[in-house]
RNA sequence: GGCCCGUUCGUCUAUCGGUUAGGACGCCAGGUUUUCAUCCUGGAAAGAGGGGUUCGACUCCCCUACGGGCUACCA
């Protein structure tokens, strides 16, 4: 059975390199016919920040990720925040003292920042390991009294590192990790302040939770040996482990933040965080060419075929296809695909989009899905159809340049021939043919004819094929508007 | 600094020892369109460097360079 754990932190809004792990797991999940579950690592209570667990459950709900077992759905394995596993935690790690492989440190943080410092000086590292642990104060150097007082007082409790040795696990995505274990901390398991470290609970609830899959972001490959050396304390099997590549900034160094969007001027969250944060929601992107766009980052099926909803990618997600090195975001190729996904979409169901819908309120509704249809390969984010929509509304002034240019080719028959065309015209307004007709026989430019028409219409040169425009504004509109025109051209 | 991971067009990628190194985004040109956009056609654009192994290396190995990550009582 194909168990996978998405185990993001509740320390803000999910950014979309969580997403997209959580992408991964939910697809290595239903390949499988298995189980996503997910789990909120809220060990760090310090960090944990009001609303962001909503924010997680929501933004995976919006792309269609709904967890099989997880805190709003429940499940057979809870509970699913770590916060409340603390007795757990406890239980397993009091069977590690007693084993011998983990042990107490009541060293104060103040001195262990000193002791990095003065590390630090001389050009190296400072690691509480094999060969210095008997240095400290610690359950292994203090006799049994002055260690029953300090259990009185704070301590952590930490992996007892066998030196000498090599760890090796094997990731699915790059093969074999190896170190040596003097190389290793005697990292802490548990904190002074009763929780774990992420570590621990981490190998515990993959174990409790029978996780069979463990698919993470890379930075957790370096401490992959270290939860090795835990597994084998428990004398636990491990699961597998599948490292993701990171998704990096666009330009300039490093991986993405949460400050490359504010720069450089597109999301890095799904949805709205606060006031000043927007989402690719809010900007317009449909969850489908998220998800795709994030998918590709990193993973292709081997085919040229690069458009993929999440049903598609359910059945030819392969883990062969994950790439290996850290993928750069790029929010033009996102912005394409997305565009791909809107003029794929329905007419009827784009129009229920409320960034589509509220610029539609004022409107008539039997005409809402010809306007999107008129528009909608026109839009690279549904906040585009703000702007394109707005020939509906009279033009509050004109390309005043293009009027100047027009003016000299004396436009106003055409103007003319224009309103009695349309006024002639029943319903649909088919004058394209005879106006075009007419202007053949006079000997007129389409140019003129063309330009007329459209700088009466919208007050400019650009837009969607005006004719569509003057049938959706209909009879009376589109005279009053040409009427206007020849007017302000006086 | 130490450790781990990586490296094909500007970007995302195909290639799994023998290819004119393919596709996509972006860019440029042409076409369709009254115009802008869409759309169609074409173009420029890549194997980090150096050693091996091999009849043959983008592909396997080593070194260097570069990039990324980790190095907290954060995850």
């Amino acid at each position: 059975m194909t168990r996978v754990r998405f185990a993001p932190s509740p320390t803000g809004p999910l950014h979309i390199g969580g997403l997209r792990t959580a992408l991964f797991n939910y697809l290595e999940a239903k390949k499988n016919k298995g189980v996503f579950i997910l789990r909120v690592e809220d060990t760090d209570q310090n960090r944990y920040v009001e609303g962001s667990e909503d924010y997680i459950q929501e933004a995976l709900e919006w792309c269609g990720m709904i967890p099989d077992e997880g805190p709003k759905n429940g499940g057979d394995f809870g509970p699913y925040k770590q916060s409340l596993r603390k007795s757990i935690y406890k239980e397993h790690i009091d069977r590690l003292i007693q084993e011998g492989s983990a042990y107490y440190a009541f060293d104060l943080p103040e001195e262990l920042s000193k002791a990095r410092l003065d590390a630090e000086k001389t050009g190296e590292t400072f690691k509480y390991g094999s060969e210095n642990r008997m240095n400290f104060k610690n359950s292994l150097t203090l006799n049994e009294s002055d260690k029953n007082k300090a259990l009185r007082g704070n301590y952590v409790i930490r992996l007892k590192v066998m030196p000498g040795c090599k760890v090796s696990v094997y990731d699915e995505i790059r093969g074999n990790i190896t170190v040596e274990t003097d190389l290793l901390d005697d990292k802490i398991l548990m904190k002074s302040d009763g929780m774990p470290t992420y570590h621990f609970a981490n190998v515990v609830d993959d174990k409790l939770m029978e996780i069979s899959t463990v698919i993470r972001g890379e930075e957790w490959l370096p401490s992959l040996p270290m939860h090795k050396l835990i597994y084998d304390a428990f004398n636990w099997s491990v699961p597998k482990f599948m490292h993701l590549p990171l998704i990096l900034k666009p330009k300039g160094k490093g991986k993405l933040s949460k400050r490359d969007g504010e720069k450089e001027g597109f999301p890095v969250f799904p949805l709205r965080w606060n006031k000043e944060i927007i989402g690719f929601k809010e900007i317009g992107f449909l969850p489908e060419a998220l998800v795709n766009y994030l998918a590709l980052l990193g993973w292709n099926d081997g085919s040229e075929n690069e458009l993929f909803n999440l049903n598609d990618l359910e059945k030819v997600f392969t883990i062969d296809g994950i790439q290996k090195a850290g993928a750069r975001f790029n929010y033009e190729k996102a912005r394409w695909v997305n565009h791909q996904y809107i003029a794929k979409t329905k007419n009827s169901i784009l129009a229920k989009n409320t960034l589509v819908s509220d610029e539609l309120l004022d409107y008539p509704s039997e005409k809402h899905e010809n306007i999107v249809g008129l528009l909608k390969e026109r839009l690279y984010t549904l906040i585009d159809f703000k702007k394109e929509v707005s020939f509906l509304k009279e033009p509050d002034k004109f390309d005043e340049k293009a009027v100047a240019k027009l003016k000299e080719k004396n436009p106003k028959t055409v103007l003319y021939k224009i309103l009695s065309l349309v006024n002639e015209s029943e319903d649909g307004f088919k004058i394209k043919e005879p106006l075009f007709q007419w202007a053949n026989k006079e000997k007129i430019s389409f140019g003129v004819v063309m330009q007329s028409l459209r700088l009466s219409l919208i007050g400019n040169l650009t837009g969607p094929d005006i004719f569509s425009v003057c049938s959706i504004l209909g009879k009376a509109v589109t005279l009053k508007r040409v009427s206007n025109f020849i007017n302000h051209i006086k």
